[in-house]
RNA sequence: AGGGCUAUCGCCAAACGGUAAGGCAACGGACUCUGACUCCGUCAUUUCAAGGUUCGAAUCCUUGUAGCCCUGCCA
């Protein structure tokens, strides 16, 4: 109708964004003015540590910018400290970054591979006066450098000649000095406001063996240096890196021009991504895995990008998230519901939905032959025809969730109880007959009869019922292992403890039970992703293959208006 | 006498001096072979606070307040 109503107009109105993030307010500027004619990022990690969920907003934002402008993506390795890079992870990293689907194409690069023109670079900045070699120590260096409120002092090697810098940095490459006994410094203000420009250190000794350059140099230049000149080397226009930086903003582009690069890169923050009671912090993931609490970096309920694809996670589903989370500078903190909220839409037409018992009991069809099974058509899922049928199997003995039965309904209550009929979905209407109870009044086994007339789901008779129920035949169930996870951190608490060490959860061990799967299921090591089966949703672990499936699974979607007994 | 940044619904987030979008969550109701989905409806007279400028302020000014970041030879 709406289409109707438009009046002839033949342009479609491409439905312009009404709004654009700040970031893309400052490239449009950029290109309007014309102080760059295209748009090249970056996603630039340290190879310390696998990859979150933040780092998926980041990646995502920056290869979305490039895509939305027709520029470039580069993938870019900041590895300028060999004392905390692993090629474990780099790996991992560009298998994550493949697998979100951000396209480097061929360029790939390491900043490693950058020392060379890092190296050449200080040489001009020496050569400039504007660098100098110094004798100071690491705590020297900190007591000169003053504090938040008062300015730094002059290093005493502040006025070496050029030439005797020149030479002095050269012996700290050719590896003439041990770690730590001369230092590179940036001549720029010791009494600086800004902390980050008095004299920062730009180079430093380590005598280390890098993953990638191996002993070939000693020398190691630092962050402050290394990343804009890694950003001009490589022709980025805009430079996106998280709030934390904002400080070094004047150092970068005193990098930059003091070296006189033609089109200089500029650096733009925006707020990282935090999802509320999980934790993203590295060295908290860190520590979780060192000590054993989760399994490992992909232990499902960690949010590394890892973890998320093992539970179920879709690329599409993780970039729905990061626009919905929208960019901008202020510290927030998403609600996880909204990462579940992206999961289930993206995957609730895409996927099979198939049964699972989770907390079962048996449910024993009177008037069913004894020893008599047969095969049902299901649908896959009836919002997406395209996903076809199964068969499944059903008999006289199916399980059903011990949820769905109550001796002694409170009111609307529509699922099982004695006199009641309801649907084992896809298969009859069944109507129950009663509950067989141990001497501790646990209900062992419920006894119901069919109609063998409704087969399919539906009364030729046109009659109705309120309730339809997930089963699994019993004698041909897959019984599977169920890991019932809880967050690993304490809800009502918060993510931190007062001096800052993980609130975790007493609760947050895995729970493994007994459940019971259609056949569809064999082989599957199944476990429960709680954020799944809260919103009816169960899924397929997939550490080893792609998840294939979805169940379903109501024992959670249950309407405040009554309780269920324990 | 430190500096930088940020404050808009329970949670994200638009609005760029013209009269507070949207999404998540929540809550009603309809529909339903998943109490799901879908659909329809409700949910900021007010933007951290107080003043000021203006015909008009979330947007500009002033003064406060709160939170985050910075004193690595980490990134």
């Amino acid at each position: 109708m709406s289409e109707m109503e438009k009046n002839n107009n033949t342009e479609v109105e491409p439905e312009e964004k009404v709004s654009r993030n700040f970031i893309e307010q400052i490239i449009d500027k950029d290109l309007a003015e014309g102080v760059y004619d295209t748009v090249h990022t970056r996603f630039p990690p340290e190879p310390n540590g696998y990859l979150h969920i933040g780092h998926a907003k980041s990646i995502l934002l920056n290869y979305g910018l490039a895509q939305q402008y027709g520029g470039k993506f580069n993938m870019r390795f900041d590895d300028t400290n060999p004392t905390k890079e692993k090629v474990e992870f780099v790996e991992s990293i560009k298998a994550d970054i493949q697998w979100l689907g951000a396209d480097w194409e061929d360029r790939l690069f390491f900043a490693s591979n950058y020392f060379g023109d890092m190296y050449e670079a200080a040489v001009k900045l020496i050569k400039k006066g504007k660098a100098y070699v110094s004798d100071l120590s690491a705590e020297e260096i900190r007591e000169y450098r003053g504090s938040l409120t008062e300015p730094g002092k002059e290093d005493p090697s502040v006025n070496r000649s050029v030439e005797e810098n020149l030479k002095l940095f050269e012996e700290m490459k050719d590896g003439k000095y041990a770690d730590g006994e001369k230092v590179l410094r940036a001549r720029i203000d010791m009494t600086s406001p800004n902390i980050n420009m008095r004299d920062p250190v730009i180079y430093r000794v380590a005598h280390m063996t890098h993953h990638n350059t191996g002993d070939k140099w000693c020398i190691y230049p630092m962050y402050d240096f290394a990343h804009p000149i890694e950003d001009a080397i490589e022709g980025i226009t805009h430079s996106i890196c998280t709030l934390e930086f904002e400080d070094h903003r004047p150092l970068y582009d005193w990098v930059v021009r003091e070296l006189e690069y033609p089109h200089p890169p500029k650096q733009i923050e925006f707020a990282k991504l935090y999802l509320t009671n999980v934790v993203t912090g590295k060295r908290y993931i860190k520590k979780l895995v060192e000590e054993g609490i989760v399994d490992g970096w992909d232990d499902p309920r960690l949010v590394s990008i890892a973890a998320l694809r093992r539970r179920g996670f879709t690329p599409e589903s993780i970039k729905k998230f990061v626009e919905l989370c929208g960019i901008s500078k202020s510290n927030s903190s998403v609600d996880y519901a909204m990462l579940e909220y992206c999961i289930r839409e993206d995957l609730k037409v895409k996927k099979p939905r198939m049964m699972a018992v989770l907390n079962p009991v048996k449910l024993v069809i009177d008037n069913y032959p004894e020893g008599q099974t047969e095969m049902l058509e299901v649908p896959n899922n009836l919002e997406n025809p395209e996903l076809g049928s199964r068969q499944v199997p059903f008999g006289r003995e199916v399980y059903i969730e011990r949820e769905d039965f109550m001796e002694v309904p409170p009111k609307k209550y529509f699922r099982m109880f004695p006199g009641n009929e309801v649907r084992l979905m896809n298969a009859y209407f069944v109507k129950c007959t009663g509950c067989v109870k141990d001497e501790e009044g646990n209900v062992t086994e419920i006894h119901c009869t069919y109609d063998p007339a409704s087969k399919g789901g539906n009364s030729p008779d046109g009659r109705k019922v309120k309730g339809t129920i997930h089963w699994v035949a019993a004698d041909q169930a897959v019984k599977a292992e169920v890991r019932l996870y809880e967050n690993i951190i304490d809800e009502e608490k918060g993510v931190y403890n007062e001096d800052g060490s993980l609130n975790l959860n007493p609760n947050s061990l895995t729970v493994l039970k007994e459940c019971y799967l259609e056949p569809a299921f064999a082989g599957a090591k199944a476990y429960d992703s709680f954020q799944f089966v809260r919103q009816g949703f169960f899924c397929v672990d997939a550490k080893d293959s792609a998840p294939d499936a979805l169940v379903f699974n109501r024992i959670v979607s249950l309407k405040s208006s009554y309780t269920l007994p324990k």
